[in-house]
DNA sequence: CGGAGGTTTGAGAGGCGTCAACCTCCGTGG
DNA sequence: CCACGGAGGTTGACGCCTCTCAAACCTCCG
Protein backbone atom coordinates (compact mmCIF):
# COMPACT_ATOMS: atom_id res chain seq x y z
CA UNK A 1 0.00 0.00 0.00
CA UNK A 2 1.42 2.86 -0.93
CA UNK A 3 -0.23 6.34 0.65
CA UNK A 4 0.16 9.85 -1.10
CA UNK A 5 3.15 11.18 0.71
CA UNK A 6 5.64 7.89 0.07
CA UNK A 7 4.14 8.55 -3.59
CA UNK A 8 5.24 11.96 -4.60
CA UNK A 9 8.12 10.95 -2.92
CA UNK A 10 8.74 8.29 -5.03
CA UNK A 11 10.89 9.95 -8.08
CA UNK A 12 13.20 11.93 -5.42
CA UNK A 13 13.64 8.59 -3.47
CA UNK A 14 14.91 6.71 -6.68
CA UNK A 15 17.66 9.46 -7.40
CA UNK A 16 18.56 9.94 -3.51
CA UNK A 17 19.56 6.30 -3.52
CA UNK A 18 22.45 6.96 -5.19
CA UNK A 19 22.85 10.52 -5.04
CA UNK A 20 21.99 11.27 -1.55
CA UNK A 21 23.37 14.84 -1.88
CA UNK A 22 22.48 15.80 -5.62
CA UNK A 23 19.62 13.94 -5.97
CA UNK A 24 17.11 17.20 -6.19
CA UNK A 25 19.23 19.58 -8.00
CA UNK A 26 17.25 20.40 -11.07
CA UNK A 27 14.48 18.08 -9.86
CA UNK A 28 11.08 18.37 -11.93
CA UNK A 29 13.23 20.57 -14.77
CA UNK A 30 13.38 18.37 -17.38
CA UNK A 31 14.91 15.22 -17.47
CA UNK A 32 17.35 15.26 -20.32
CA UNK A 33 19.14 18.32 -19.20
CA UNK A 34 21.49 16.31 -16.40
CA UNK A 35 22.80 12.72 -17.22
CA UNK A 36 23.49 10.11 -15.06
CA UNK A 37 27.06 10.21 -15.27
CA UNK A 38 26.72 13.95 -14.88
CA UNK A 39 24.48 14.09 -11.86
CA UNK A 40 27.48 11.18 -10.29
CA UNK A 41 30.26 13.65 -11.50
CA UNK A 42 28.35 16.30 -8.64
CA UNK A 43 27.85 13.75 -6.71
CA UNK A 44 31.40 12.67 -6.10
CA UNK A 45 32.98 16.26 -5.75
CA UNK A 46 31.07 17.41 -3.07
CA UNK A 47 34.00 18.48 -0.45
CA UNK A 48 32.19 18.48 2.50
CA UNK A 49 28.64 18.17 4.04
CA UNK A 50 27.59 21.26 6.86
CA UNK A 51 24.31 21.37 8.87
CA UNK A 52 23.82 24.72 10.15
CA UNK A 53 21.29 26.00 12.49
CA UNK A 54 18.08 28.20 11.76
CA UNK A 55 18.67 32.26 11.32
CA UNK A 56 22.31 31.75 10.51
CA UNK A 57 24.22 33.72 8.12
CA UNK A 58 25.98 31.94 5.62
CA UNK A 59 27.35 34.25 3.29
CA UNK A 60 28.10 38.04 3.93
CA UNK A 61 28.15 40.76 0.79
CA UNK A 62 31.65 40.84 -0.40
CA UNK A 63 33.72 38.50 0.76
CA UNK A 64 35.87 36.51 -1.15
CA UNK A 65 34.35 33.22 -1.75
CA UNK A 66 36.21 29.79 -2.51
CA UNK A 67 33.09 27.39 -2.76
CA UNK A 68 29.86 27.31 -3.70
CA UNK A 69 26.53 25.34 -1.60
CA UNK A 70 24.06 23.09 -3.00
CA UNK A 71 20.86 22.94 -0.53
CA UNK A 72 20.25 19.68 0.51
CA UNK A 73 17.61 19.75 3.18
CA UNK A 74 16.10 23.02 4.75
CA UNK A 75 15.25 26.33 3.45
CA UNK A 76 17.56 29.41 3.46
CA UNK A 77 17.65 32.94 1.85
CA UNK A 78 19.19 35.97 0.08
CA UNK A 79 18.46 39.82 1.29
CA UNK A 80 19.75 43.18 1.19
CA UNK A 81 19.81 45.78 3.80
CA UNK A 82 18.54 49.43 3.16
CA UNK A 83 20.09 52.20 5.19
CA UNK A 84 17.26 51.82 8.40
CA UNK A 85 18.36 48.11 8.37
CA UNK A 86 15.33 46.80 6.71
CA UNK A 87 15.68 43.94 4.63
CA UNK A 88 14.67 43.38 1.25
CA UNK A 89 14.81 39.44 0.34
CA UNK A 90 15.86 38.62 -3.25
CA UNK A 91 15.10 35.12 -3.26
CA UNK A 92 14.00 31.52 -1.43
CA UNK A 93 15.90 28.58 -1.66
CA UNK A 94 14.47 24.85 -1.08
CA UNK A 95 16.58 21.79 -1.57
CA UNK A 96 18.13 21.34 -4.42
CA UNK A 97 18.64 24.92 -5.30
CA UNK A 98 22.03 25.41 -6.02
CA UNK A 99 22.53 28.34 -3.67
CA UNK A 100 25.28 30.76 -4.48
CA UNK A 101 26.79 28.98 -7.55
CA UNK A 102 26.82 32.38 -9.05
CA UNK A 103 29.09 33.33 -6.65
CA UNK A 104 31.73 31.22 -8.82
CA UNK A 105 31.83 33.47 -11.90
CA UNK A 106 31.52 36.20 -9.94
CA UNK A 107 34.26 35.27 -6.95
CA UNK A 108 31.79 37.49 -4.77
CA UNK A 109 28.34 38.04 -3.86
CA UNK A 110 26.20 41.79 -4.07
CA UNK A 111 24.02 39.95 -0.70
CA UNK A 112 24.15 38.27 2.12
CA UNK A 113 22.71 34.69 2.43
CA UNK A 114 21.05 33.37 6.03
CA UNK A 115 19.29 29.75 7.00
CA UNK A 116 15.21 30.46 7.82
CA UNK A 117 15.12 26.98 9.34
CA UNK A 118 18.14 23.88 9.98
CA UNK A 119 19.73 23.42 6.62
CA UNK A 120 22.06 20.78 5.32
CA UNK A 121 24.40 21.99 2.64
CA UNK A 122 26.84 20.43 0.27
CA UNK A 123 29.93 22.56 -0.12
CA UNK A 124 32.24 22.60 -3.85
CA UNK A 125 35.70 24.00 -4.22
CA UNK A 126 35.72 26.90 -6.60
CA UNK A 127 39.07 25.29 -7.64
CA UNK A 128 36.90 21.93 -8.28
CA UNK A 129 34.38 23.53 -9.83
CA UNK A 130 36.84 25.14 -12.80
CA UNK A 131 38.05 21.77 -13.24
CA UNK A 132 34.75 20.20 -13.42
CA UNK A 133 33.93 23.20 -15.79
CA UNK A 134 37.40 22.74 -18.01
CA UNK A 135 36.54 18.87 -18.27
CA UNK A 136 32.33 18.76 -18.95
CA UNK A 137 31.15 21.11 -21.64
CA UNK A 138 27.44 20.31 -21.29
CA UNK A 139 27.67 19.85 -17.58
CA UNK A 140 28.56 23.60 -17.34
CA UNK A 141 25.96 24.70 -19.89
CA UNK A 142 23.57 22.78 -17.05
CA UNK A 143 24.99 24.39 -13.85
CA UNK A 144 24.69 27.72 -16.10
CA UNK A 145 21.39 27.35 -17.08
CA UNK A 146 20.64 26.62 -12.97
CA UNK A 147 21.65 29.88 -12.01
CA UNK A 148 19.60 31.65 -14.80
CA UNK A 149 16.32 30.05 -13.21
CA UNK A 150 17.04 31.99 -10.18
CA UNK A 151 17.59 35.18 -12.90
CA UNK A 152 14.29 34.29 -13.79
CA UNK A 153 12.46 34.46 -10.86
CA UNK A 154 14.48 37.80 -10.34
CA UNK A 155 12.64 38.69 -13.25
CA UNK A 156 9.06 37.38 -11.46
CA UNK A 157 9.61 39.02 -8.21
CA UNK A 158 10.42 42.61 -10.11
CA UNK A 159 7.25 42.01 -11.64
CA UNK A 160 5.16 41.09 -8.35
CA UNK A 161 6.35 43.95 -6.83
CA UNK A 162 6.07 46.76 -9.38
CA UNK A 163 2.63 45.67 -11.02
CA UNK A 164 0.57 43.61 -7.80
CA UNK A 165 -1.12 45.16 -4.83
CA UNK A 166 -0.44 43.38 -1.41
CA UNK A 167 -2.94 40.31 -2.07
CA UNK A 168 -1.12 39.44 -5.13
CA UNK A 169 2.53 39.86 -3.47
CA UNK A 170 1.45 37.72 -1.46
CA UNK A 171 -0.11 35.01 -3.78
CA UNK A 172 2.12 34.56 -6.23
CA UNK A 173 4.99 34.72 -3.81
CA UNK A 174 3.21 31.19 -2.42
CA UNK A 175 2.61 30.32 -5.80
CA UNK A 176 5.67 30.24 -6.89
CA UNK A 177 6.82 27.79 -3.64
CA UNK A 178 4.45 25.58 -4.52
CA UNK A 179 5.30 24.70 -7.76
CA UNK A 180 9.12 24.71 -6.81
CA UNK A 181 8.85 22.36 -3.67
CA UNK A 182 6.05 20.01 -5.91
CA UNK A 183 9.30 19.64 -8.13
CA UNK A 184 11.42 18.68 -5.58
CA UNK A 185 8.82 16.48 -3.70
CA UNK A 186 8.07 18.90 -0.86
CA UNK A 187 4.34 20.19 -1.79
CA UNK A 188 1.17 18.12 -2.47
CA UNK A 189 -1.75 19.30 -3.24
CA UNK A 190 -1.20 22.73 -2.06
CA UNK A 191 0.46 22.02 1.54
CA UNK A 192 4.01 22.12 2.01
CA UNK A 193 6.29 23.60 4.90
CA UNK A 194 7.67 26.71 4.81
CA UNK A 195 9.77 28.20 7.81
CA UNK A 196 8.69 32.08 7.55
CA UNK A 197 6.92 34.90 10.00
CA UNK A 198 4.86 37.07 8.68
CA UNK A 199 7.34 40.00 9.30
CA UNK A 200 9.32 37.85 6.65
CA UNK A 201 6.84 37.53 4.23
CA UNK A 202 6.43 41.50 4.32
CA UNK A 203 10.49 41.76 3.43
CA UNK A 204 10.12 39.11 0.22
CA UNK A 205 6.90 41.27 -0.54
CA UNK A 206 7.91 44.69 0.61
CA UNK A 207 5.25 45.14 2.85
CA UNK A 208 4.92 45.90 6.56
CA UNK A 209 4.48 42.56 9.22
CA UNK A 210 0.77 44.58 9.90
CA UNK A 211 -0.16 44.77 6.54
CA UNK A 212 0.57 41.08 5.53
CA UNK A 213 -1.46 39.95 8.68
CA UNK A 214 -4.32 41.22 7.34
CA UNK A 215 -3.82 40.54 3.74
CA UNK A 216 -3.37 37.00 5.05
CA UNK A 217 -6.67 37.19 6.83
CA UNK A 218 -8.29 38.35 3.58
CA UNK A 219 -7.01 35.62 1.79
CA UNK A 220 -8.56 33.01 4.49
CA UNK A 221 -11.51 34.56 4.14
CA UNK A 222 -11.74 34.17 0.74
CA UNK A 223 -11.06 30.55 0.73
CA UNK A 224 -8.09 30.47 -1.13
CA UNK A 225 -4.91 30.02 1.12
CA UNK A 226 -3.82 29.30 4.72
CA UNK A 227 -0.62 30.15 6.37
CA UNK A 228 -0.16 29.33 10.16
CA UNK A 229 3.25 28.70 11.89
CA UNK A 230 5.29 27.77 9.06
CA UNK A 231 2.41 25.97 7.23
CA UNK A 232 1.00 26.72 4.12
CA UNK A 233 -2.27 25.44 2.39
CA UNK A 234 -3.63 26.38 -0.66
CA UNK A 235 -7.30 25.35 -0.71
CA UNK A 236 -8.16 27.51 -4.34
CA UNK A 237 -4.61 26.79 -6.88
CA UNK A 238 -6.38 28.37 -9.84
CA UNK A 239 -8.10 31.09 -7.87
CA UNK A 240 -4.94 31.74 -5.78
CA UNK A 241 -2.79 32.09 -9.53
CA UNK A 242 -5.65 34.00 -10.33
CA UNK A 243 -4.94 36.81 -7.51
CA UNK A 244 -1.15 36.37 -8.51
CA UNK A 245 -1.26 36.72 -12.07
CA UNK A 246 0.71 33.93 -12.19
CA UNK A 247 2.06 31.85 -15.02
CA UNK A 248 4.61 29.13 -14.12
CA UNK A 249 6.54 28.84 -17.47
CA UNK A 250 9.29 30.70 -16.31
CA UNK A 251 10.17 27.54 -14.01
CA UNK A 252 11.02 25.67 -16.44
CA UNK A 253 8.78 22.81 -14.50
CA UNK A 254 8.56 19.23 -16.60
CA UNK A 255 6.42 17.58 -14.48
CA UNK A 256 6.11 14.44 -16.87
CA UNK A 257 8.28 11.90 -14.28
CA UNK A 258 5.52 12.75 -11.67
CA UNK A 259 2.96 11.80 -14.22
CA UNK A 260 4.87 8.92 -15.46
CA UNK A 261 4.96 7.68 -11.36
CA UNK A 262 1.16 8.35 -10.88
CA UNK A 263 0.94 6.43 -13.76
CA UNK A 264 2.92 3.36 -13.10
CA UNK A 265 1.21 3.11 -9.46
CA UNK A 266 -1.94 4.04 -9.86
CA UNK A 267 -4.00 5.22 -6.80
CA UNK B 1 44.25 68.97 -28.50
CA UNK B 2 42.29 66.35 -27.03
CA UNK B 3 38.58 67.23 -25.89
CA UNK B 4 36.76 65.63 -22.99
CA UNK B 5 34.40 63.37 -25.40
CA UNK B 6 37.46 62.02 -27.09
CA UNK B 7 39.30 61.12 -24.08
CA UNK B 8 36.41 59.50 -22.31
CA UNK B 9 35.65 57.12 -25.42
CA UNK B 10 39.33 56.58 -26.01
CA UNK B 11 39.35 53.06 -24.50
CA UNK B 12 36.47 51.97 -26.55
CA UNK B 13 38.09 53.49 -29.72
CA UNK B 14 40.97 51.98 -28.90
CA UNK B 15 38.97 48.13 -28.67
CA UNK B 16 36.86 49.17 -31.84
CA UNK B 17 39.23 49.65 -34.24
CA UNK B 18 39.81 45.70 -33.82
CA UNK B 19 37.08 44.72 -32.11
CA UNK B 20 33.72 46.87 -34.20
CA UNK B 21 31.31 44.99 -32.61
CA UNK B 22 32.47 43.33 -29.58
CA UNK B 23 34.53 46.12 -28.30
CA UNK B 24 31.79 47.58 -25.51
CA UNK B 25 31.03 43.65 -24.17
CA UNK B 26 32.24 43.85 -20.64
CA UNK B 27 34.25 47.24 -21.18
CA UNK B 28 34.97 48.08 -17.53
CA UNK B 29 34.49 45.41 -15.84
CA UNK B 30 37.82 44.39 -15.26
CA UNK B 31 40.88 44.04 -17.61
CA UNK B 32 41.64 40.85 -17.02
CA UNK B 33 38.46 38.58 -17.31
CA UNK B 34 38.69 38.41 -21.14
CA UNK B 35 41.59 38.20 -23.09
CA UNK B 36 42.80 39.70 -26.28
CA UNK B 37 42.15 36.15 -28.40
CA UNK B 38 38.81 35.26 -26.22
CA UNK B 39 37.82 38.82 -27.80
CA UNK B 40 38.87 37.94 -30.84
CA UNK B 41 36.99 34.82 -31.11
CA UNK B 42 33.69 36.57 -30.56
CA UNK B 43 34.09 39.14 -33.19
CA UNK B 44 35.10 36.66 -35.80
CA UNK B 45 32.00 34.26 -34.89
CA UNK B 46 29.26 37.05 -35.60
CA UNK B 47 26.52 35.62 -37.64
CA UNK B 48 25.02 38.65 -38.78
CA UNK B 49 24.12 42.35 -37.75
CA UNK B 50 21.31 43.60 -37.79
CA UNK B 51 19.78 47.06 -37.64
CA UNK B 52 15.91 47.92 -36.32
CA UNK B 53 14.04 51.01 -35.73
CA UNK B 54 12.65 52.23 -32.67
CA UNK B 55 9.81 50.84 -30.23
CA UNK B 56 9.94 47.56 -32.49
CA UNK B 57 9.58 43.90 -30.44
CA UNK B 58 13.30 41.82 -31.17
CA UNK B 59 12.41 38.43 -29.15
CA UNK B 60 8.52 37.39 -27.93
CA UNK B 61 8.00 35.31 -24.49
CA UNK B 62 7.97 32.12 -25.38
CA UNK B 63 9.11 31.21 -28.84
CA UNK B 64 11.88 29.11 -29.81
CA UNK B 65 15.40 30.86 -30.04
CA UNK B 66 18.23 29.87 -32.38
CA UNK B 67 20.67 33.37 -31.79
CA UNK B 68 21.20 35.13 -29.29
CA UNK B 69 22.32 39.08 -29.63
CA UNK B 70 24.79 41.19 -28.20
CA UNK B 71 23.84 44.88 -28.12
CA UNK B 72 26.16 47.09 -30.66
CA UNK B 73 24.88 50.29 -30.30
CA UNK B 74 21.20 51.67 -29.34
CA UNK B 75 19.18 50.88 -26.34
CA UNK B 76 16.74 47.89 -25.69
CA UNK B 77 14.33 46.71 -23.38
CA UNK B 78 12.95 43.57 -21.07
CA UNK B 79 9.40 43.45 -20.44
CA UNK B 80 6.65 41.79 -18.96
CA UNK B 81 2.86 42.19 -19.84
CA UNK B 82 0.25 42.26 -16.76
CA UNK B 83 -3.63 41.25 -17.45
CA UNK B 84 -4.57 44.80 -18.14
CA UNK B 85 -1.63 45.10 -20.60
CA UNK B 86 0.05 47.30 -18.54
CA UNK B 87 4.12 46.57 -19.03
CA UNK B 88 6.87 45.87 -16.40
CA UNK B 89 10.35 46.22 -17.54
CA UNK B 90 12.94 43.74 -15.67
CA UNK B 91 16.04 45.46 -17.58
CA UNK B 92 17.00 48.32 -20.03
CA UNK B 93 20.41 47.38 -21.94
CA UNK B 94 23.03 49.37 -22.97
CA UNK B 95 25.50 49.18 -26.08
CA UNK B 96 28.32 46.27 -24.93
CA UNK B 97 25.28 44.32 -23.29
CA UNK B 98 24.85 40.80 -24.27
CA UNK B 99 21.16 41.14 -23.70
CA UNK B 100 19.60 37.31 -24.29
CA UNK B 101 22.48 35.37 -24.16
CA UNK B 102 20.57 33.90 -21.34
CA UNK B 103 18.70 32.27 -23.84
CA UNK B 104 20.86 30.01 -24.97
CA UNK B 105 21.48 28.20 -22.01
CA UNK B 106 17.40 27.74 -21.87
CA UNK B 107 15.99 28.04 -25.28
CA UNK B 108 13.38 30.87 -24.67
CA UNK B 109 12.95 33.82 -22.73
CA UNK B 110 9.97 34.35 -20.15
CA UNK B 111 9.63 37.74 -21.37
CA UNK B 112 9.29 39.96 -24.51
CA UNK B 113 12.37 42.18 -25.85
CA UNK B 114 11.75 45.64 -27.65
CA UNK B 115 13.83 47.97 -28.89
CA UNK B 116 13.85 51.60 -26.98
CA UNK B 117 15.70 54.19 -29.46
CA UNK B 118 17.26 52.85 -32.99
CA UNK B 119 19.41 49.80 -32.68
CA UNK B 120 22.53 47.69 -34.25
CA UNK B 121 23.07 44.59 -32.67
CA UNK B 122 25.34 41.29 -33.42
CA UNK B 123 23.25 37.73 -33.73
CA UNK B 124 25.12 34.71 -32.42
CA UNK B 125 23.86 31.43 -33.44
CA UNK B 126 23.35 28.94 -30.61
CA UNK B 127 25.23 26.49 -32.72
CA UNK B 128 27.88 28.57 -33.17
CA UNK B 129 27.74 29.35 -29.15
CA UNK B 130 27.73 25.68 -28.10
CA UNK B 131 31.05 24.88 -30.23
CA UNK B 132 32.70 28.01 -28.81
CA UNK B 133 31.34 26.42 -25.23
CA UNK B 134 33.03 23.13 -26.01
CA UNK B 135 36.00 24.58 -27.15
CA UNK B 136 36.74 27.50 -24.57
CA UNK B 137 35.96 26.95 -20.87
CA UNK B 138 37.50 29.94 -19.98
CA UNK B 139 35.72 32.07 -22.15
CA UNK B 140 32.70 30.24 -21.34
CA UNK B 141 32.86 31.12 -17.88
CA UNK B 142 33.12 34.74 -18.90
CA UNK B 143 30.04 34.65 -21.20
CA UNK B 144 28.49 32.81 -17.69
CA UNK B 145 29.69 35.66 -15.49
CA UNK B 146 28.19 38.39 -17.90
CA UNK B 147 24.78 36.85 -18.08
CA UNK B 148 25.17 37.13 -13.42
CA UNK B 149 25.92 40.65 -14.19
CA UNK B 150 22.03 40.89 -15.24
CA UNK B 151 20.84 38.75 -12.24
CA UNK B 152 22.70 41.21 -9.99
CA UNK B 153 21.09 44.09 -11.51
CA UNK B 154 18.01 42.02 -11.49
CA UNK B 155 18.56 42.03 -7.41
CA UNK B 156 18.46 45.15 -7.07
CA UNK B 157 15.59 46.56 -8.77
CA UNK B 158 13.81 44.17 -6.70
CA UNK B 159 15.25 45.91 -3.60
CA UNK B 160 14.54 49.37 -4.97
CA UNK B 161 10.62 48.22 -5.76
CA UNK B 162 10.55 46.44 -2.10
CA UNK B 163 12.26 49.51 -0.61
CA UNK B 164 12.71 52.55 -1.93
CA UNK B 165 9.75 55.20 -2.30
CA UNK B 166 9.36 56.62 -5.59
CA UNK B 167 11.96 59.08 -5.37
CA UNK B 168 14.24 57.32 -4.36
CA UNK B 169 13.55 54.24 -6.82
CA UNK B 170 13.74 56.84 -10.30
CA UNK B 171 16.81 58.49 -8.41
CA UNK B 172 18.06 54.82 -8.07
CA UNK B 173 17.21 53.87 -11.66
CA UNK B 174 19.07 57.19 -12.63
CA UNK B 175 22.40 55.91 -10.76
CA UNK B 176 22.61 52.72 -12.20
CA UNK B 177 22.65 53.42 -15.74
CA UNK B 178 24.92 56.54 -15.28
CA UNK B 179 27.36 53.90 -14.17
CA UNK B 180 26.48 51.52 -16.70
CA UNK B 181 27.02 54.01 -19.55
CA UNK B 182 30.31 55.65 -18.05
CA UNK B 183 31.89 51.86 -18.20
CA UNK B 184 31.07 51.59 -21.93
CA UNK B 185 31.97 55.58 -22.27
CA UNK B 186 28.77 56.86 -23.00
CA UNK B 187 28.30 59.19 -20.57
CA UNK B 188 30.18 62.03 -18.78
CA UNK B 189 30.06 64.09 -15.57
CA UNK B 190 26.89 62.28 -15.03
CA UNK B 191 25.18 63.37 -18.63
CA UNK B 192 24.15 60.70 -21.00
CA UNK B 193 21.43 60.11 -23.71
CA UNK B 194 18.65 58.02 -22.07
CA UNK B 195 15.55 57.30 -24.63
CA UNK B 196 12.48 57.06 -22.37
CA UNK B 197 9.38 58.51 -21.88
CA UNK B 198 7.98 59.24 -18.77
CA UNK B 199 5.68 56.20 -19.08
CA UNK B 200 8.41 54.25 -19.44
CA UNK B 201 10.06 55.34 -16.44
CA UNK B 202 6.68 54.41 -14.73
CA UNK B 203 7.20 50.79 -16.31
CA UNK B 204 10.60 50.17 -14.92
CA UNK B 205 9.70 51.45 -11.42
CA UNK B 206 6.39 50.64 -10.76
CA UNK B 207 4.81 54.05 -10.29
CA UNK B 208 2.23 55.88 -13.06
CA UNK B 209 3.44 58.71 -15.43
CA UNK B 210 1.49 61.05 -13.57
CA UNK B 211 3.36 60.33 -10.34
CA UNK B 212 6.78 59.73 -12.04
CA UNK B 213 6.55 63.74 -13.89
CA UNK B 214 6.12 64.61 -9.93
CA UNK B 215 8.63 63.02 -8.94
CA UNK B 216 11.11 64.36 -11.45
CA UNK B 217 10.04 68.19 -10.48
CA UNK B 218 11.23 67.12 -7.01
CA UNK B 219 14.49 66.35 -8.05
CA UNK B 220 14.73 69.18 -10.19
CA UNK B 221 13.86 71.35 -7.55
CA UNK B 222 16.28 69.74 -5.36
CA UNK B 223 19.11 70.33 -7.62
CA UNK B 224 19.54 66.83 -7.88
CA UNK B 225 18.96 66.02 -11.75
CA UNK B 226 16.94 66.36 -14.82
CA UNK B 227 15.75 64.90 -17.43
CA UNK B 228 14.26 66.69 -20.50
CA UNK B 229 13.47 64.42 -23.97
CA UNK B 230 15.71 61.54 -23.41
CA UNK B 231 18.34 63.52 -22.04
CA UNK B 232 19.82 63.07 -18.43
CA UNK B 233 21.92 65.14 -16.34
CA UNK B 234 23.04 64.34 -13.02
CA UNK B 235 23.85 67.55 -11.15
CA UNK B 236 24.67 66.25 -7.91
CA UNK B 237 26.09 62.30 -8.42
CA UNK B 238 26.51 62.14 -4.52
CA UNK B 239 22.97 63.49 -3.41
CA UNK B 240 21.47 61.62 -5.82
CA UNK B 241 23.33 58.48 -5.11
CA UNK B 242 21.73 58.86 -1.29
CA UNK B 243 18.38 59.23 -2.25
CA UNK B 244 18.85 56.11 -3.89
CA UNK B 245 20.85 53.62 -1.24
CA UNK B 246 22.56 52.96 -4.43
CA UNK B 247 25.92 51.47 -3.86
CA UNK B 248 27.60 50.23 -7.33
CA UNK B 249 29.40 47.02 -6.28
CA UNK B 250 26.38 45.05 -7.86
CA UNK B 251 27.63 46.21 -11.45
CA UNK B 252 31.36 44.82 -10.64
CA UNK B 253 32.80 48.16 -11.96
CA UNK B 254 36.49 48.48 -12.73
CA UNK B 255 37.37 51.89 -14.01
CA UNK B 256 40.95 51.53 -13.57
CA UNK B 257 41.65 51.47 -17.21
CA UNK B 258 39.73 55.03 -17.66
CA UNK B 259 41.99 56.57 -14.67
CA UNK B 260 44.86 55.13 -16.64
CA UNK B 261 43.82 56.92 -19.88
CA UNK B 262 43.19 59.99 -18.27
CA UNK B 263 46.60 60.06 -16.30
CA UNK B 264 48.35 59.13 -19.38
CA UNK B 265 46.81 62.33 -21.40
CA UNK B 266 46.54 65.25 -18.66
CA UNK B 267 43.54 67.70 -19.61
C1' DC C 1 7.31 32.67 35.72
C1' DG C 2 9.08 36.24 33.10
C1' DG C 3 10.59 37.98 28.69
C1' DA C 4 11.05 38.00 23.74
C1' DG C 5 9.16 37.48 19.44
C1' DG C 6 5.18 36.75 16.68
C1' DT C 7 0.19 37.61 15.80
C1' DT C 8 -3.82 40.41 15.77
C1' DT C 9 -6.60 44.52 15.74
C1' DG C 10 -7.59 49.63 15.80
C1' DA C 11 -7.03 54.61 14.56
C1' DG C 12 -5.01 58.04 11.95
C1' DA C 13 -1.71 59.80 8.42
C1' DG C 14 0.40 60.00 4.02
C1' DG C 15 2.10 58.53 -0.43
C1' DC C 16 0.73 57.32 -4.70
C1' DG C 17 -3.08 56.22 -7.99
C1' DT C 18 -7.08 57.79 -10.56
C1' DC C 19 -9.50 60.99 -13.18
C1' DA C 20 -9.53 65.04 -15.67
C1' DA C 21 -8.09 69.07 -18.10
C1' DC C 22 -4.92 71.54 -20.87
C1' DC C 23 -0.48 72.16 -22.82
C1' DT C 24 3.34 71.53 -26.34
C1' DC C 25 5.33 69.14 -29.95
C1' DC C 26 5.40 66.97 -34.26
C1' DG C 27 4.13 64.29 -38.17
C1' DT C 28 0.32 63.90 -41.52
C1' DG C 29 -2.62 65.35 -44.85
C1' DG C 30 -5.88 68.47 -46.87
C1' DC D 1 -0.15 77.01 -45.17
C1' DC D 2 -3.01 75.42 -41.85
C1' DA D 3 -6.13 71.87 -39.79
C1' DC D 4 -5.89 67.81 -37.43
C1' DG D 5 -4.72 64.05 -34.40
C1' DG D 6 -1.88 61.53 -31.33
C1' DA D 7 1.64 61.05 -27.93
C1' DG D 8 3.88 62.90 -24.22
C1' DG D 9 4.23 66.42 -20.44
C1' DT D 10 2.15 69.10 -16.63
C1' DT D 11 -0.89 70.24 -12.98
C1' DG D 12 -4.98 69.90 -9.73
C1' DA D 13 -8.58 67.47 -6.93
C1' DC D 14 -9.80 63.53 -4.72
C1' DG D 15 -9.65 58.78 -2.92
C1' DC D 16 -7.68 54.54 -1.51
C1' DC D 17 -4.13 51.44 -0.29
C1' DT D 18 -0.61 50.82 2.70
C1' DC D 19 2.31 52.69 6.46
C1' DT D 20 2.86 54.26 11.17
C1' DC D 21 1.98 54.14 15.82
C1' DA D 22 -0.06 51.75 19.52
C1' DA D 23 -1.75 48.20 22.42
C1' DA D 24 -3.28 43.71 23.64
C1' DC D 25 -2.66 38.84 23.46
C1' DC D 26 -0.45 34.58 22.55
C1' DT D 27 3.16 31.06 22.37
C1' DC D 28 7.39 29.47 23.28
C1' DC D 29 11.34 28.90 25.97
C1' DG D 30 14.91 29.91 29.18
Amino acid sequence: MINNASLAAAPYADMSVRHPLTGRFLLGRGRERLTLEERQVLEDNVLSVKEVGARQTLVRRGEPLEHSMLLVEGYVTRFMDDREGYRQLVSVHVPGDFVDLHGFPTGRLDHDIGTLGPVKVALYDHQTLTAITNQHPHLTRVLWYSTLLDAAMHREWIFRLGRLGADGRLAHFFCELNVRLEMVGLAENGRFELPLTQPDLAEACGLTGVHVNRVLRDLRERNLMTFRSGQVEILDVAGLASVAEFESDYLYADMSHWTTVRAAHPI
